[in-house]
DNA sequence: AAATCGGGGCT
DNA sequence: AGCCCAGATTT
């Protein structure tokens, strides 16, 4: 039997049951290949019957106004995804009239698709010979084939396409590029895999050759930076305090927080009541400073390190609108703020 | 080619 | 602490 066709085979037998498997419709299988990217299933699944709960159809998410989509969004993490997906529904509805794009090519037009997401789809809802290749499937490759390229150089991205693409069942694209995925996923696994009972044990390189454990192999990512962040958690005698919109390049953007300070270093009390004491937003308005955490919060991003204090700074009314305490919840936020909001309760 | 973009889970 | 996850986009 070949490559292909053992694991389709194994896929058949050992495949999880998974709601989006249930369905070829093009919007629910670009909602659930989205929701996934970088995404491990368990934590993305709650987040897929939410969406299609709320936004049966592209019409409906087309329609929603972007806050709501980030709301519900929330705690799942690169919120860009959400907003592309937003973006990409929209396009869909006025300019395609509703119409969802069938091949891989146009799918890639789609904001938030890219080579993996529209090889998903065009395979998976219109079974077209187009070989995915996420972390799983660069695993399985690696191993199975004993190619050291780096899995995330050019070269590596390159060959490791072209030789799924040789690889996959131009009968069952579909059911290919999914076996051999949930293959990666329940069996050949990142650490320690149970490899005495591999369907492919005999003919895997990796495991002949006792590397399983050197594949793939990765280019390291610079080691994440420390920040330290200060957030102004406003409360005014009226029961208000302060959300900001975040705007501009970088982290959250279109989310909600406190008003924040960032600084060089950790602040202690006395260095940071001077420092706000001098802030323009303290000019003739007498405020009480308390510090809800004396340590930081540790917020660790892929590439940030945020080491964080709320600040609680009563006063009796704010200069500017500000948010009434019992609407906080309904904005998006950050998981870090929303975690804050949630032990605080204000 | 490298950096950026989250948060959770696992070792 | 380091690595991984049904990656995409920007620099």
């Amino acid at each position: 039997m070949q490559f292909s066709e053992s694991l389709i085979n194994w896929y058949s037998i050992n495949k999880r049951s998974l709601p989006w498997r249930e369905t070829k419709d093009p919007y629910s299988i670009w909602l659930s290949e989205i929701i996934l990217q970088q995404t491990q299933v368990k934590q993305g699944l709650p987040y897929y019957e939410a969406f299609l709960s709320e936004f049966p159809t592209v019409f409906q998410l087309a329609s929603a106004d972007e806050s709501k989509v980030l709301k519900l969004w929330q705690g799942l993490g690169y919120y860009s995804r959400a907003r592309n997906l937003h973006a990409a529904a929209k396009y869909i509805v006025n300019e395609l009239n509703g119409r969802f794009p069938s091949t891989y090519k146009e799918l890639l037009t789609l904001k938030g698709v890219g080579d993996y997401t529209a090889s998903a789809i065009a395979s998976i809802c219109f079974n077209e010979s187009a070989a995915v290749v996420d972390g799983n499937v660069y695993r399985v490759l690696s191993r199975y084939y004993g190619i050291d390229i780096p899995i995330n150089s050019s070269k590596g991205t390159k060959e490791f396409k072209t030789l799924a693409q040789e690889l996959i069942d131009k009968k069952d694209p579909a059911n290919f590029n999914q076996a051999i995925m949930e293959f990666g996923a329940v069996q050949c696994k990142p650490h320690s895999p149970d490899c005495t009972i591999c369907p492919f044990k005999d003919s895997c390189e990796a495991f002949n050759k006792n590397l399983i454990n050197q594949l793939p192999v990765k280019i390291k990512s610079a080691k994440a930076k420390k920040k330290y962040f200060n957030f102004l958690v406003f409360i005014s005698g009226d029961g208000k305090t302060i959300l900001e919109k975040r705007e501009g390049k970088g982290i959250w953007q279109n989310l909600y927080q406190f008003p924040l300070m960032e600084t060089e270093a950790e602040m202690d009390f006395d260095a940071f009541k001077r420092q706000i004491e001098a802030h323009e937003f303290a000019k003739d308005m007498p405020f009480e400073l308390s510090l809800y955490n004396e340590k930081s919060v540790v917020h660790k991003l892929s590439h940030q390190h945020l080491y964080t204090k709320f600040w609680i700074v009563n006063v009796e009314s704010l200069k500017t609108e500000g948010v009434s305490i019992e609407k906080v919840d309904q904005f998006a936020v950050p998981i870090l703020i929303g975690n804050f909001i949630e032990a605080f309760s204000f």
